[in-house]
DNA sequence: CTAGTTTCGTAACGATCGCTATGAATAAAC
DNA sequence: GTTTATTCATAGCGATCGTTACGAAACTAG
């Protein structure tokens, strides 16, 4: 089913036996997983139950652990492009940050999906063998903090923020309280405790008549 | 094995082959292993060679690696009346948070020691299996999320924060923070900008003539 | 000394790890 | 039909997992 992508135009199939399981599907289960349980903590064993395809069908599909964990990874995080619109066209950067976590804390706790942060929690730790798979979701959340970092500079570019603001600070501040409301939302928190910190930490963004 | 406990006076030893290592010294090698690496995916062996002892030494002295581990996390934990201690004799509450998250950040970026937290990340993501695991550093960080808010509603009670302050949000925002300092650190954030973050942070928390 | 107790190193247990060789099965191309 | 290409299920690869049986070694008690 569904090759690699026509890219918008039909290709013609080469021959041979075809996928008897749909590769979408496969690899949303795989996320799941990944999610739920980590990425070295989860077996190509439970994988191919969950996927309900066997080792070989995953190898070929997916090439390998790794990659299949990457491309879970990739889907966890969907369109980059989307995410960085959204923090550029919010009115400001406070409603940026704040549109950022409470949409996290939504997916951290939604009732189908495992509770926390796939990138927060599958690679949070982890064998040496390991170390690449960890750096590269490490450059999930830099790219994130990046994101929001130049979002707050362009703030006290336009006088929203007050000159004297430490953009990396409340960046970092924002990440640290994001990657904290997955540990929280992992313990069982409720979606409403978890909003009520969210308004809290906002309390933090600084005011332009501070200045 | 030592036997259940001097209790400070020394007790006759029974008999037997002395051990040839030193207990709390391969504990602690066994703590620094699980802290930078995790508990599922720290492995006997790697255990064995950090601690400089055999499998059988390490299961007789030990019990198994869960124990072991418990017994690791416990000692990073430290004294838990000490630190409810500093939490009631702070001067506040925005004072004791300040003072464990400043903590924090020292520990996380240690130069000597594993980069975050060892209650935040060993036990992360991991196996069914080891569900029993989690819900003890789960404790871990309950416990302490309660000391943090008592402390708040002390200050709240005491009129040094106003009536409308929310204990368990700004209790859950210290502890967010703390959590997600622990990714940071592990992703490289130097120790001064940590430090700020938490600064930035604590601007969140609310003050008398606010109400 | 001998007897009793505990730890030592060696060596290996069964189970699981990530991964793949192999050949039958199923499709398109000719 | 035959050929060619791809996926299928079975079965198993070597390595590592957590754990332990075993007997020699090293101590105390008598």
């Amino acid at each position: 089913m569904n090759k690699p992508d026509d890219g918008g135009k039909s290709v013609r199939r080469r021959a041979g036996r075809p996928l008897s399981f749909d590769r979408d599907e496969a690899l949303e289960q795989a996320m799941l997983l990944f999610w739920r349980h980590g990425y070295e903590t989860t077996s190509i064993n439970d994988l191919t139950r969950a996927m309900r395809i066997t080792a070989p069908s995953l190898y070929t599909a997916f090439g390998d652990k790794r990659r299949l964990f990457l491309e879970a990874a990739q889907r966890y995080a969907g369109d980059p492009e989307a995410s960085a619109a959204a923090i550029d066209n919010a009115p400001t950067a406070c409603e940026a940050a704040r549109s950022i976590l409470q949409s996290a804390v939504v997916t951290f706790t939604g009732e189908t999906t495992p509770r926390g942060c796939l990138l927060a929690s599958a690679t949070a730790s982890g064998s040496s063998s390991a170390a690449d798979v960890q750096d590269v979701v490490a450059g999930y959340r830099q790219h994130l903090r990046e994101r929001v970092r130049a979002r707050i500079e362009r703030d006290i570019a336009d006088k929203i923020l007050p000159t004297e603001t430490d953009a990396a600070a409340l960046a970092g501040m924002v990440m640290a309280v994001l990657q904290g409301l997955s540990v929280l939302a992992r313990d069982g928190a409720s979606r409403a405790s978890l909003s009520d910190i969210v308004d809290t930490a906002l309390n933090a963004w600084p005011t332009a008549r501070q200045s």
